[in-house]
DNA sequence: TGTAAATAGTGAAACGTTTTATCAAAGTGG
DNA sequence: CCACTTTGATAAAACGTTTCACTATTTACA
């Protein structure tokens, strides 16, 4: 069961098969009656140009590689999917992959990257792997790093304000008359794990809260250590009357743990959390969150991934810092009187 | 920016190129002295293969094509992990595309993977390009259906069976005596759409529930049309007791709509749904739901992919049907008495 | 009518690999 | 010491395209 190759085709259409190319590419002159003949040796011998060797010639491999930490992840997957029909539209195509926040693995799929000769790279960063990232840029392929920077490595940036919609979190908060609030927060070796937590501290400290370190617990971005830090929270004798949480994931972990131990929101404890998802909306009550503007970012990349692709010069990388929102819905209230 | 090739390195290990080849894929014989200037070439000057040439001339292209419907849905890139994961143990990697129910755009896609001389299929399918799918199968290309069918194809298979799934949800709300129950379902011209509501339908008529058709609205898998039928259905002057809706993209509209007229579930209207989502546990009260068993398709999907990929012999398409499982939680009772 | 430009088609080189046939040296066993 | 086999390395062919240099015909227009 052979392929059949452009050579099959202008055997059957009595043509040379630079005659073939040029219809395929609808490049150059070929005469009107000579075109249709190739056209049916094409369809009757179902014909499909074998990408790879044309790649290997044209410089142009019209892929464009895309590695994410979680390939299940909502909110990644939105961002793919505008990028994706941007390249579509550019007639170009997308390599997915994912390396669950394991640096080995993203060290595997980097070099397949480079194997791979793809225009352009779109980038969630582990954070670590400095040296393939940078060995990526080096061999002229533009790297795009959304929703986390590499320390190290400049090159064009889209990210989350983190810090601001932590800090904005807990200032909505203490606006509301809290004083004890608790953290949990994700993994710190994580740049928007740290950002997040930072962001939160300072305001706390800043707004004049009660500065308690058992409050800022760690949550892990996972649902069960977020659960296990939330319990511990809610047990506290000297609870908090509000909890920040930094990410969606931790916040099914929280919810379930004040669920578990009967509290309500928010008139036991109000909750905010980083990060929207359409159930929240859903949940008793709706919770109140800072939303990253998804589409917003989609679009931003997809923009610069085609500035990207089609600009020849050097350019100047781009940074962008996105500032997430304050989406108010009734999770957060002011604080119970307690008789502490 | 010229790239590095095999022939640079041969040049600075003073070997041939057929001898780098050797070291690159650990074939034939290489000196052991030889072996070790020929690494030491490849580190230093940074080279990658090209995987595009590579394919070119070794028959294996490495590459597995996954087509889904959409890219950002929890359900579908849950599959699509496992798929990736197991696929990276075998060195191979992923093309991932979504034609978001579009025809046309699925009709690209295929001709894509075509060119791109994928060594499997994974495909989600719209359902129709009937020509187009058998074409790749025509071209010993291994395809995978997964969670829909393709009328006329015959080639492996992984559905969840919908008929089932609808069948029991009606046959439980009718067990907590609810005899009207409001269905919302999804496209009908999606196999998945049309095998829920048989179930459902099926289901109504032979358990002697009111066969009411003004209680079978379309929800079109959105949540926009699935909000209106739902405000619709609760508008009735003599409205369900419980609905059943097809799947999570509707949920979310229709849940909206009982939120929004003031309704509670489940004392005013109970509330069952086909398809999981984390959250689904935390809405007020939890849903009842009927679970696709995700990690179980995927992980079909991945063994049936890994055997056909080191299968050289023919084989007979395997057809596997995947029974969902009633989850039972808080959102469906028995139905009020009501003085009609 | 003459000449340049436009049109139509061809053959061969090139792209970066892997593979195959070949050669040469070095071990091996009788 | 001879006839193998094993080991080590090479050059050239092949993979399926695109592109480039060329030839040959037709068209245009001054």
């Amino acid at each position: 069961m052979k392929n059949i190759t452009i050579k099959d085709v202008a055997k059957h259409a009595g043509v040379s098969i630079g005659t073939v190319s040029k219809v395929l590419n609808e490049k150059g002159y070929v005469g009107k009656e000579t075109r249709k003949r190739v056209s049916e040796a094409i369809k009757t011998l179902n014909y499909q140009v074998n990408a790879n060797a044309r790649s290997l010639k044209a410089i142009r491999t019209k892929k464009v590689g895309m590695i994410v930490s979680y390939i299940s992840n909502y909110y990644l997957m939105s961002i793919a999917k505008t990028i994706e029909d941007t390249l579509r539209s550019m007639g170009c195509h997308m390599l997915v992959m994912s390396h669950n926040e394991n640096e080995q693995t993203e060290r595997e799929l980097l070099q397949l990257i480079l194997e791979q000769r793809v225009e352009a790279l779109v980038l969630i960063p582990t954070g670590a792997n400095k040296d393939l990232v940078q060995l990526v840029i080096d061999q002229n392929i533009p790297v795009i790093l959304v929703d986390k920077k590499v320390e190290g490595i400049t090159t064009d940036l889209i990210v989350d304000d983190n810090y601001y919609g932590s800090y904005e979190s807990i200032s909505y908060l203490q606006s509301l008359g809290h004083n004890r609030i608790g953290v949990i927060y994700g993994l710190l070796k994580n740049s928007v794990g740290k950002e997040r937590l930072e962001g939160a501290l300072d305001a706390i400290e800043k707004l004049n809260c009660s500065s308690d370190k058992n409050l800022i617990m760690p949550g892990d971005f996972n649902e069960i250590k977020a659960y296990e830090s939330a319990t511990e929270l809610l047990l506290l004798p000297n609870p908090p009357t509000a909890i920040y949480c930094c990410n969606n994931t931790m916040t099914v972990g929280l919810l379930k743990a004040i669920n578990d131990r009967g509290l309500s929101i928010p008139d036991d404890i109000s909750v905010i959390t980083f990060g929207d998802v359409a159930q929240w909306e859903l949940v008793k009550p709706p919770l109140t969150l800072m939303t990253q503007p998804l589409k917003r970012i989609g679009v931003e990349a997809a923009i610069l991934l085609k500035n990207r692709l089609t600009m020849e010069e050097d350019y100047s990388p781009i940074q962008l810092v996105i500032k997430p929102e304050l989406q108010i819905r009734s999770s957060c209230a002011k604080p119970a009187f307690k008789h502490s």
